[in-house]
DNA sequence: TCAAAAGTGTTAAAAGTACACCCATGA
DNA sequence: TCATGGGTGTACTTTTAACACTTTTGA
């Protein structure tokens, strides 16, 4: 096996890094360098890989070298190959600046993560222009394949949440259980019963009361919850 | 795009071919043809993609290609791409006499899917020695990575078969539920009871009652089922 | 008559679902 | 005093789980 560092023009990997912010679900973008044209392409942070690296340490560098962020689980969950995954002369365009061989054919495998918004400032470098978190129901055209990508990755991300019943990382260290209901709410995309809701969390015993409550909200003040350890 | 069929040196699709035939779990090996040696290695049909065709369009063929065997549908699970998956020495002889540039990084896309055994008769071609059926419980030392392969190949079967319900077009066109009870048993490995296991399935209403029996059993006759469409 | 698998119901516990009113706070 | 989200209980339905004996057939 070779040690050096060649890049491999078949594969890339591409990541697709959703945000919680407390109010909305949100997948972190990148506006690509563009050299020759001002208009705004948009797309999933992602890159070809090393020859002598594991896709998920690819993943996790790609995602690094070209936001900043690092630190982030990041699940593989399926491979594209299409051999017009390419397709949009734009693409090309944009490939032509960046690779080697722009025209050879890639396939890609995707990863996803889901983190809490704040703990995360994404700084753009390498091809990408800027870097920012845009709301799952609000998505521009993507290039690539990667509006394709996005979708598919939300469904894992649901069937996923509902089985492991985790997420409670994504909120802050002290929460209320109305903030975990909408936690739910927003990922699953549908309004849940509150009553039937806590129930079950509390339940489930992932969950613990502190004797502190909100301050400074309009209305009654919520009992806090930590994570129970 | 290229449209030769020019060969993708850096990705192959693996297929893990599950078989049931009444009794046991099988999966369709092939043993490598091994020009320089006696010995003996066993593999998953698997083999490069072609630069102009679909991952889905590279399991069929290549499935066709090694085994003969055909109209599968094959479903994508993982990609699988450790930079010294082929770190055995027997498998760099093997891929010296297969691939223009053996030492080529592979990245696999592997594929799974579950057949009656009977309907599928596998006849062994290209760099198979032959091809056959292999009891899940007595795997064979597999080359590459297979045998990880094909472990979580079966962690996927079982999450999917749970989940989808699926599984009757494994079975004779006319069944038993006793018949049905033991494929659930064993692709779930475990034993379920048979007073709730066929008040589940008939409220399913997945199946429906013929008025026709088993006969030349040595035992009270079972009634005949079929899908119920 | 024996061995082998078929066939059959009841009960209890757990989980899920639907639903409406009062409470504490800051503005 | 008002608007806002917090907080609470009950009744019903559905699902799951445990459990044992009789029947029919061919050898």
């Amino acid at each position: 096996m070779s040690l050096n560092t060649a890049i491999n023009p078949n594969v890339s990997v591409d990541c697709v890094v959703f945000g919680f912010d407390n109010e909305k679900l949100n997948v972190l973008l990148i506006q690509q360098k563009l050299p020759s044209t001002k208009e705004q392409r948009y797309a999933l942070p992602g890159d070809l890989i090393l020859d002598n690296e594991s896709l998920d340490t690819a993943a996790n560098r790609v995602l690094k070298e070209i936001s900043g962020l690092s630190g982030i689980f990041l699940k593989q969950f399926r491979a594209f190959g299409d051999p017009d995954r390419v397709s949009n002369i734009k693409d090309l365009e944009f490939l032509k600046s960046y690779r080697k061989n722009p025209q050879a054919r890639v396939i890609t495998i995707a990863y996803f993560a889901l983190v809490r918004m704040e703990n995360f400032k994404p700084e753009a470098s390498s091809f990408a222009e800027k870097v920012f978190w845009q709301d799952v129901t609000e998505l521009p055209d993507l290039s690539f394949d990667h509006t394709k990508i996005v979708s598919q990755a939300l469904e894992k991300l649901r069937h996923d949440f509902i089985r492991d019943k985790t997420g409670f990382e994504l909120l802050p260290e002290r929460f209320t259980l109305g903030q975990i209901q909408k936690l739910y709410e927003i990922i699953l995309n549908e309004n849940l019963d509150k009553r039937n809701f806590r129930k079950k969390i509390l339940k489930e015993e992932l969950v613990k009361a502190t004797n502190q409550k909100q301050t400074g909200v309009l209305h009654k003040p919520a009992r806090l919850y930590k994570i129970n350890n």
